[in-house]
DNA sequence: CTCGCGATGGCAAGCGATTGCCAAAAGTTG
DNA sequence: CAACTTTTGGCAATCGCTTGCCATCGCGAG
């Protein structure tokens, strides 16, 4: 790699016979230059190959044109989702996409947004694992856009679990279960508290019995810990956290022989990629996760320029719709 | 969000009672500067709460701390591994990571480096789809590294896959199968021509009859029409390019009523996730994609800094190894 | 024919760091 | 103690672009 000095703004304007500032505004406004010295900048700025630096450009004018995503674990197919959406819609913005793991820590993400902050228009925090009260904090200082959390005041995209939890229930219900165990997901999670108030108050409606374990890490190996925990209680129907969890807790079941779902009935949340095609295959709550990603991007776009008027209470909520497959079934006597 | 402006380096300055460039000397080079002034200058800069601020940083260094990745498609699950190694290594070394999906695009590719080129220290092609002759001429230009690509004279980090394949073909030979199929990727994935080769290679040395059909896009849905491809040639044995295709092409032959193994054996490459619960599971090739990712960024952390000067051919080999489960069986008579 | 005003382009001051160069201070050496 | 060498800190230029402010110009109105 050689570095053949890019051509700047300079270059262009020498070339053109015209100042820099003429140039910058050709670019960046212009209907504030004359038609004709505009085509012809443009012509000069074309032929010599310019590329405008987006460093200086953000440097001077604070915009960086650049979100940065803070997913707490990359590798859980739950975000996949959220992040392809979000990636779309940033490039297609032309702002680029910085995505930092945060390890399901807290304090993780306060480092990230920390060392980030200046190099970035804003912040989407997907799933985060902080508290309320650190968010909001955040958010007096930095430009941020939640996804499936939700925190009063901010903007935020969520995809809907509380209607679609009472659908678990009552597919659940019409299948003649009594009771049910909600396997809990990471207890900074705002989105396993929601899943279970929305069931048991479902629950509760329905006359059904519910208990909620865990928490259990969100992941296939939680499952192992949380199928056994299951089968204490002996209650006929699962629903566990997410999907992982789910297919965990299948394949320990099916480990233990234990008939899935003519014994034990197991619902998950989020339809990943797999969930059609385990044994047998998951009923699950899906829903448009990557449009929560592309929704979270938008807000923090909106939001941008805006700098110390507080947005209007900006919230996306999104649909999701009961999957149902082969891993529930008719309650055993 | 308000701008309270953010402390400098001259707040920092003015009140330790220094120059700007004391400040500046004590963050990066410290031994520049005397233990007693620069003790106090920490301190004045950590009661202010300074934060140094990247892109001025950029601007006059030259040197970002951030890295891009470019990935053909960033659902496709065998990147999962990768991105995840390296952003895990970029964040490790305090490095801003910067993800994009080219969309199966060489165009793409292109597009977004010249996009990004002033913005990082550097690319990570993943399974780039660009020609040869196209990566070099951008390596004259941009510090690369490879990620499952070879191209003559840059850095690179592959999963052997030359080895594996050769791997595949005994375990196939040893099961009494005497022709194969390989279903093969994108045609302008090196990998799959890699992979073609080294299969065709080994069936040769073991008088196994090998048949190359394809291309077929390289997901779920692929696998609809490659299985039926299959079906045709009669072959006892199917090598898929990857695992996705290879699960869609299970599901097929299961729809179909194709017994696997039994009258079929399947193959992937790159055990995802997922690989091992469908059913029945999947015999594939896995390899440390993840450490390929990892290896990438530090084959771009090596080589920045060096301007002109061509690297000496580094290339990182990472070894495959075949994970042998269902899918695959005894050759029918 | 003069005045006022909008349109247009240039000047120059930043944005927040880094770094080459220089001078003063401190340390070495014979 | 003189003559040097090292250390240490400051000055000022620079990275590439944006933008407030000012000067100029052309033109319609009075």
């Amino acid at each position: 790699m050689t570095s053949p000095k890019r051509t700047t703004i300079y270059d262009v304007a020498r070339e053109a016979g015209v100042a820099a500032s003429t140039v910058s505004r050709t670019l960046r406004n212009p209907r504030r230059v004359n038609a004709a010295t505009r085509e012809h900048v443009l012509a000069v700025a074309e032929r010599l190959g310019y590329r405008p630096s987006p460093l200086a450009t953000a440097l001077q004018s604070g915009r960086t044109a650049t979100v940065a995503m803070l997913v707490p674990d990359i590798t859980n197919p739950h975000f996949f989702g959220t992040i392809r959406g979000a990636e779309r819609r940033a490039s297609a913005a032309g702002i680029t996409f910085i995505l930092s793991d945060t390890e399901e820590s807290a304090d993780n993400e306060l480092t990230k947004i920390e060392h980030l902050a200046r190099s970035v228009d804003g912040f989407i925090l997907a799933a985060s694992r902080m508290s309320d009260e650190r968010i909001l904090e955040l958010a007096e200082e930095h430009n941020l856009a939640l996804v499936n959390r939700e925190v009063r005041g901010l903007p935020s995209a969520v995809v809907d679990t509380s209607v679609g939890s009472r659908q678990i229930v009552e597919h659940l219900a019409s299948l003649g279960h009594r009771s049910l165990v909600y396997l809990s997901g990471p207890h900074q999670s705002w989105l396993a508290g929601e899943r279970w108030d929305s069931l048991r108050d479902g629950a509760e409606r329905h006359g059904i019995r519910a208990v909620r374990l865990g928490p259990f890490p969100p992941r296939l190996v939680g499952g192992g810990a949380a199928a056994d925990a299951v089968l204490v209680t002996g209650a006929t129907a699962v629903v566990a956290h997410n999907d992982l969890l789910a297919i965990g807790v299948l394949r320990r079941l099916a480990e233990r022989g234990v008939d899935v779902p003519r014994r034990i009935s197991v619902v998950g949340y989020d339809d990943i990629f797999g969930a059609d095609f385990c044994v047998p295959s998951l009923t699950t709550l899906a829903g448009p996760q990557d449009q929560a990603g592309r929704a979270a991007v938008e807000l923090l776009l909106e939001n941008r320029s805006r700098s110390t008027a507080r947005t209007p209470d900006r919230r996306v909520m999104l649909p999701s719709h009961l999957v149902i497959r082969e891993s529930t079934g008719q309650a055993p006597e």
